[in-house]
DNA sequence: AGACTCGTGTTACCGCTAGTAACACACGTT
DNA sequence: AACGTGTGTTACTAGCGGTAACACGAGTCT
């Protein structure tokens, strides 16, 4: 039998692998999402077709990184989500959640999110495989939740994962605006979106003497 | 005075940068967001030199044919926001333009939306500088006939503005969505999406023998 | 011990891209 | 006739992602 042999040698793969994984997202977080797989490989110590046996091409290394992000991001929303409270203090708190990470590390939010961006030059990472995703996996286990949940009569599924992603880019939206802005503090974004989920657009009163009718 | 001569040139030169728009939507809508200059270069008769002395770089060649597409949708997105109509009807109908758009053109918005999407390659245009100025003047502009409107009370400025890019998020995210899977028929995306801002989420009850407490 | 495998690492290369001189022609103006 | 300006070319650079081809070292099987 190899097994002893395969593990060892697969453990020591893992740790290198996490190790230039590491490596990798030193050089997102510093240069920007152009960061070049030489620059990467230079500072994990090597060069760059080790980088390519461990993650076949850009798009994988790129996929290994954004998961461990993604899935720490999701983790706490799933806190968050799953905190025993009323509803509307619950989604608050889901928000709040979603925009302190953003605020706190930015560099991770605009390489998930917006991977392209930066210096001129652009080769960097492509985005609608793999940032879409995020948002993706965000939308369905909201939608998820969401069906768990809440009682919506017949249809339930299908409402439940329309609002997932809805919702998901409400937050994601309002959050690369407010992130770029800063026009007002956490906390009333938090309380202005969720307003709006709470029929506030439908309740308002259309203003007198406005244009038209 | 070199008026004349000016205008005469400019004319020309302006006929010029028109066709080559024109030569570089049909590669961009034929091979996709990874269309290279050379290719764009090819099909417009010439050579990338000329491309370059019209629009600067890729990304200015990227913004004029952005600007096209994207003013475009804001004025049947604009008509559809200005019908007199119930409120509810004219969301409704928004998002139904909006979709209809989306749908009608999927190559167009691919190339708004996911500039980076394609082939292996990945040369592509880039987005952070460009994708998210589509979905910012959409949401600005939305806040604005928010802010027109609706009578808010105070604060109402800041709120609309969430509101704007919120609801342009949401939107956005689910026609993503839903061109991709198509679960169901654009109009019962519209419902849905219309009923979740209705406050259907807030409104909807527990749904009995839940997990947890 | 010796052959064998397998992961690590290298150098050197390919094809492609964005972007840039440098040069040449044609045209209307002065 | 001289000039400026827009149009067009060829030929090139620098950098990118990605890929052979080869070499070393450590543990394993016979």
């Amino acid at each position: 039998m190899d097994t002893t042999q395969r593990t060892e040698q697969q453990r020591s793969a893992d740790r290198r692998r996490r190790e230039l994984l590491e490596a990798a997202d030193r050089v997102v977080l510093r240069d920007g999402p152009q960061a070049s797989m030489n620059a990467i490989a230079a500072e994990a110590g090597i060069t760059k077709p080790i980088l390519y046996r461990h993650f076949g091409d850009k798009g994988g290394l790129y996929a290994a990184l954004a998961k461990r992000h993604t899935d720490a991001l999701l983790a706490s929303l799933r806190a968050a989500l799953d905190a025993p409270a009323e509803r509307r203090e619950r989604v608050e708190a889901t928000l709040d959640t979603y925009l302190a990470a953003i605020e706190a590390r930015p560099q991770v939010y605009r390489f998930l999110m917006h991977p392209s961006d930066g210096a001129p030059g652009e080769q960097g990472f492509d985005v609608g495989k793999h940032s879409a995703p995020v948002l993706r996996r965000m939308g369905e286990e909201l939608a998820q939740v969401i069906e768990e949940r809440l009682d919506l009569g017949p249809g339930t599924q299908q409402l439940a994962r329309v609002w997932g992603h809805g919702l998901v880019g409400m937050m994601h939206a309002a959050g690369d605006w407010w992130l770029g802005e800063r026009p007002c503090s956490r906390a009333e974004l938090v309380r202005s979106l969720a307003d709006l989920l709470w029929g506030r657009l439908a309740a308002a009163g259309d203003k007198v003497g406005g244009p038209g009718f």
